[in-house]
DNA sequence: CTCCAAGTTTGACGAACATCGTACTTCTCC
DNA sequence: GGAGAAGTACGATGTTCGTCAAACTTGGAG
């Protein structure tokens, strides 16, 4: 995998919906994509994303997030991370990250 | 299972965004629930929503539908069918529906 | 009443998946 | 440069899940 930083603006293209909501039918990773729409930045380091999991667990989310083109992998200060790509998502299916998040926020 | 026709209003609750989205993860299913929402009627029977599978596994996936509360079993004329609970389903996650049947159609 | 079509239930089987432990890479900081 | 933290890659494992076949149920048509 990249040890350089973030592949320019020629990303990976979001995946079709069913594999998109393939993607986010997990708990573990939903939780991820939930703490990254709260996160002001719309970035955070890999380990904020998660807990109670094993290293190597995590990555295998982040990789299935990615590849569904939900997630950007990205240097954040001196640890990895990931940005959510709220853009694409938005142009790709419309609405759909914030119908989820906003009833993710009032089931609590 | 009844035997008796749909039971009143009082429906199962629509479940937790992550066991909706467990529900409608599979391909089948979300072609189940594609036709339910192009039929105009909402509603539909059981063997319009599916082609090349085994009936016992139409059920199966029916069953989970149902259980998310996406599905609402009813009898359309001399058989079975299912309706599309579209009302319940846009007040728990309000706009999920229709972003993601807007992204179906417009992916073919 | 009997037969048939349409769904359901049950049980079994194979594939996909989430999880972990360990070893390996690659940074950062001293 | 070396030590250690932070992620990643690779198997291995147990569970869940989708699928089917066969037996049972039910509602209508003849």
């Amino acid at each position: 995998m990249p040890s350089w930083e973030t592949p320019p603006d020629q990303l990976p293209p979001v995946a079709a919906v069913q594999k998109l909501l393939r993607a986010l039918a997990d708990p573990v990773r939903l939780e991820m994509v939930r703490r990254l729409a709260t996160h002001p930045a719309g970035e955070a380091p890999c380990s904020d994303l998660y807990e109670g999991l094993n290293k190597s667990t995590a990555t295998h989310h982040f990789k299935i997030l990615v590849e569904a083109g939900i997630l950007h992998p990205v240097m954040v200060g001196p640890s990895r991370g990931h940005r959510l790509r709220r853009t694409a998502l938005q142009q790709a299916v419309p609405g759909l990250l914030d119908a989820l998040m906003g009833a993710l926020a009032r089931e609590g």
